[in-house]
DNA sequence: ATTTGATATAGATCACCTCTATGACAAGTT
DNA sequence: AACTTGTCATAGAGGTGATCTATATCAAAT
């Protein structure tokens, strides 16, 4: 069986034509590079070089072998490269994982900031909801998931990021509904605009009005904050959104925040990974940022 | 610095999944799987593997890594493959020199069988006279050399293969000659069809004729052998040639032989080969033939 | 709670790679 | 012709690092 290390013997003694040179480049002694080379022909059973009286030659079969070992070096030199530039970050990629309304008003940020410090990574984000992005996740399709809290699953490490506080807002038609602190009782019987069935600000708003006994049917259910925002702009009624999320347009004054007289509880953006797997280093990378 | 063969144990590791299962097929124990393995990610500063409960996976720069790795060994595998089919004659070329009518006349029978053996070996042919064919013998681009023997040449090993007996032959119109021995003198006032200048046929012959006192002045001079037989045949002239090389025309009677009070000197034909270089697996075993 | 399958580590062992020393050879120089 | 130089090959000794045995640790399965 050949030993790998004669290899790397070999393909140094083929360059420089002379084992003398070829020990001085690899720091052996000569007679090491002498007993390779016998090994290596004695296991292929052919010569491989000529024996000049200065220096040594390859023979036809030593040239043909040569051919093969050269590029398999070379291949092995790209993969160490290519890691050394997956570690320095200057190569890779990183799959994200998130609802449209988490990329798109949480992390653009983080992201953009990202994309600047490391620009050979490549980016990629799947959409979806919390519970078609964990079972992603746990499939190994993706590396990491931003995710609404709480979520209890024990194949996933959870880290909280950051709290999001939501919100009912309307737009001018209900202004006058901002005036003073308004009742849970007559929130529920105004038109209001929710998400879709299913997604977790829905499921937690429905959890708030069923936990003061009122059981709500939204007027309008969309699948898309920003329309969400527009629908109530437009006056169809009030919606409930993440605050973070209409920051603009409650400083410039074309959405209005109303006074509930019962809190809305907050609820958390967490970061989730797989419990047993290491990220790679382009995703820890990504993960410090969203840490900062 | 990474120990090759630590490649081998990842590549292994890799497949199986199980350090456990890669120990086995390498003939090692477990934990030199498990040694290995962690000098690795050391030496690269990456984790390849992640460690699971059951078995190990590879990481994302596990990934990347492997495939270099996989073909780096593809690569060697193809390489010891190749040279076993060389060692086994399934492949490999073998370079020949010889003049064109050498060839012809004395070496297709063995060029058929050692085609016939080892029809997976290119073989090419170049023709020239012994002083071209040697040069490129020395330079490197033929592996062996059929050649006009004597030759003195320090950087070649000659060995003798065949004699080759020459002779004068005629046409029908010319036939008289051959009814009794002639002289020399009566030989060179006849018209003489000879071989170009500074073929070694023709060397030997002009000395054969100074020797004796004589200075020959063809009347033709050719370049091929066959057309040296067809022209004496016609009745040009009187042809000096080797005996072997008509052998078939002297039988069925188209050409007849002139019988010289002065005997011809037997002339050699040798194998030449490099000194100091091996021939290729090729080249010996067409030598092999040559020798039969 | 126990068993099973698997990896990681510690310390000992030994195989083989490397060393030093030197022989052999051919080309180059004097 | 004698000597020097450059180079490869071999012998025997040494030592290092890869491998071993033994066992700890852990999680999944029973």
């Amino acid at each position: 069986m050949i030993n790998l290390e004669w290899y790397r013997i070999f393909l140094h003694t083929a360059k420089c034509r002379n084992l003398t040179k070829a020990a001085q480049e690899l720091h052996i002694t000569q007679p090491s590079v002498s007993y390779a080379i016998k090994q290596m022909e004695e296991a292929v059973g052919l010569k491989l070089f000529h024996r000049l009286s200065k220096g040594v030659e390859l023979t036809e079969e030593g040239r043909t072998l040569f051919d093969y070992v050269e590029q398999s070096f070379a291949m092995l030199d790209s993969g160490k490269k290519h890691l050394l530039n997956l570690k320095q970050l200057h190569q890779g990629e990183i799959r994200i994982g998130a609802s449209d309304s988490l990329i798109k008003h949480l992390l653009l940020p983080q992201l953009n900031a990202y994309h600047k410090q490391y620009p050979g990574i490549r980016i990629r984000l799947s959409h979806g909801k919390t519970g078609e992005i964990t079972k992603r996740l746990k499939e190994g399709d993706i590396d990491c998931a931003i995710v609404h809290l709480p979520i209890e699953d024990s194949d996933l490490t959870i880290h909280t990021l950051a709290t999001l506080e939501d919100c009912f807002v309307v737009g001018e038609d209900f202004r006058e509904w901002t005036n003073r602190s308004i009742s849970t009782k007559e929130l529920a019987e105004l038109p209001l605009i929710f998400l879709s069935p299913g997604s977790s600000t829905r499921v937690s708003i429905e959890k708030w009005f069923a936990a003061q006994g009122f059981a709500v049917n939204p007027d309008i259910e969309l699948g898309n904050i920003d329309l969400l925002a527009e629908f109530a702009r437009l006056g169809y009624g009030v919606a409930f959104i993440s605050r973070s999320f209409v920051q603009d347009e409650l400083r410039s004054g074309t959405l209005f925040e109303l006074t509930l007289e019962e809190p809305l509880p907050p609820r958390s953006i967490g970061l989730a990974v797989r419990r047993d797997m290491k990220l790679s280093v382009a995703a820890e990378g990504f993960v410090k940022i969203l840490h900062m």
